[in-house]
DNA sequence: GTCCAATTACACAGGTCGGTGTACCTATAC
DNA sequence: GTATAGGTACACCGACCTGTGTAATTGGAC
């Protein structure tokens, strides 16, 4: 059907691709773009027609790494509980490297750097995920206690990062639960049907 | 009296002082030694004759800024809310950059770097800190709510590096302060004076 | 076949980096 | 005085970096 013109494969995906193992394994300023270029089966002159400059591909890594948090139909509870589960499981896997926003802030240090924007705006977003199921679970300020799980996620990375330990991600649940717990969101939350 | 024969002043002082400054605020990769040696107000050989090789230094910054945690007599659950208060204050200063140790991790890569060595040891350090508060609190399970409490201190911070917040540092203290209720550790804790 | 865009291979510019080599200087100890 | 330790100034090496320039090649669209 002919879509890309001509493109030998997806030349720009696999290049990505290849941006996303090395940046998150090994670091961005670590890895050159030859070497992206190398991993890629692509020559550094095909890397630059489609990101023109390292910047834009970091841009273009980070972005791709956003992953819109689905949305799911189980328990509230479950759902947040569930994050944790997840990171445990990350820990437990050698190619754990912590967050890739972080990293990315740490490495690049300039606040003006758009990777900086990109990573402000993932943390948020996982936040405003943490609030509208508090909400759904009737938890006293639903916000401040967002904030506070995530936290307890950003901390359990940050720690993982420096000692790879899956056991934090369970200190971090347990914690979680008993932040639940006190916010009065327990259990599958029986509420009043109607208002 | 001759201590130190010659040396014109602290030469090695005055290194470290410059790659404490560089590194921490602008990024271990991104400063040169020539940059440190400038900084310093020091030929770059004489930094090489005190310090063998950038990793020498980079292991000396970090080794520097392992600052013992001056013991306090102040009541135990003050000096670990007085923790979240420091970071607090820290998060509006314009030179807060993150966490050193967790800095030097992402920014090296390597796990055998002797500065993720350091990086382990002074997590722990931290975590036996809040450990032996909690146990003079009588706090239920303190080896895992001192866990949970340092992961709270890695989350404020590691927040608060993407996007500058003092309000990371308020709201990791709130948790703390459910965290420390819920484990029996209240207040001054009247506790029988002898066994 | 012809056209055209994507891609390749490769050299190269301009810069920075960690680290070394060398000749000279300077202040103190003796 | 002389010897010596610590320092300076500066050139230099080899490696690596981002990014460009160029000429040749490929393969589908028409």
């Amino acid at each position: 059907m002919a879509f890309h013109k001509t493109a030998r494969a997806g030349s720009a995906e696999r290049i990505l691709a290849a941006a996303d193992k090395l940046f998150y394994s090994q670091g961005i300023r670590a890895i050159g773009v030859d070497t992206v270029a190398a991993e890629a089966g692509v020559s550094k002159r095909t890397l630059y027609n489609h990101y023109p400059s390292k910047d834009d591909l970091i841009a273009a890594y980070l972005t791709a790494r956003f992953k819109h948090i689905a949305p799911s139909d189980a328990p509230a509870r479950e759902q947040i509980l569930g994050l944790f589960d997840y990171l445990e499981r990350r820990f437990g896997e050698g190619s754990f490297r912590g967050c890739p926003y972080v990293n990315a802030v740490t490495e690049l240090g300039d606040p003006g750097h758009p990777a900086a924007g990109i990573a402000v705006r993932f943390k948020e977003q996982r936040r405003l995920w943490f609030r509208d199921l508090l909400e759904r679970l009737g938890a006293k300020d639903p916000d401040a206690l967002a904030t506070q799980l995530q936290i307890l996620t950003e901390g359990a990375l940050a720690g993982s990062l420096v000692r790879r330990d899956p056991a934090l991600a369970r200190a971090a649940r347990a914690a979680a639960e008993v932040l639940l717990d006190a916010a009065g969101a327990r259990g599958p939350k029986r509420k009043k049907w109607k208002t």
